[in-house]
DNA sequence: GACTTGACATGGC
DNA sequence: CGCCATGCCAAGT
């Protein structure tokens, strides 16, 4: 039965989402997997955008499968150097070093 | 209900 | 992890 999808989809990338230790990063990709949902990446990322509306959630340590980092949200950068997680430059942290190991 | 859009992924170069 | 092309799925219009 699909009839909810958005609701639980938005509760299992939440959960996922809240798991990510500090100084580290996951990816859509990567969330996508947990929640049995591979294909669904681009979704993870429409929820995040609206997590604000559902409760604070570290949504700035979900990042794209190249690391960077969400186009437009210049705060992200600083949250995350923050946390202790290298950057490559302002767009792009070093996936190599900070990626969570789930 | 078809078309477009998106905080994406993966494989080839 | 630079760029290009193709695939995927849901939400919005």
């Amino acid at each position: 039965m699909n009839r909810i999808l958005d609701e639980n989809l938005i509760y299992e990338i939440l959960s996922v989402v809240e798991e990510i230790p500090q100084g580290k990063v996951a990816t859509y990709g990567q969330i996508a997997r947990l929640i049995g949902r591979e294909k669904n990446a681009r979704l993870v990322g429409k929820v995040l955008s609206m997590s604000e509306y559902y409760g604070r959630y570290p949504c700035h340590r979900v990042v794209n499968h190249a690391g960077r980092l969400v186009p437009g949200w210049t705060e992200q950068r600083q949250l995350l150097t923050s946390e202790g997680v290298p950057m490559k430059d302002e767009y792009h942290v070093a996936l190599k070093l900070c990626q969570w190991d789930s």
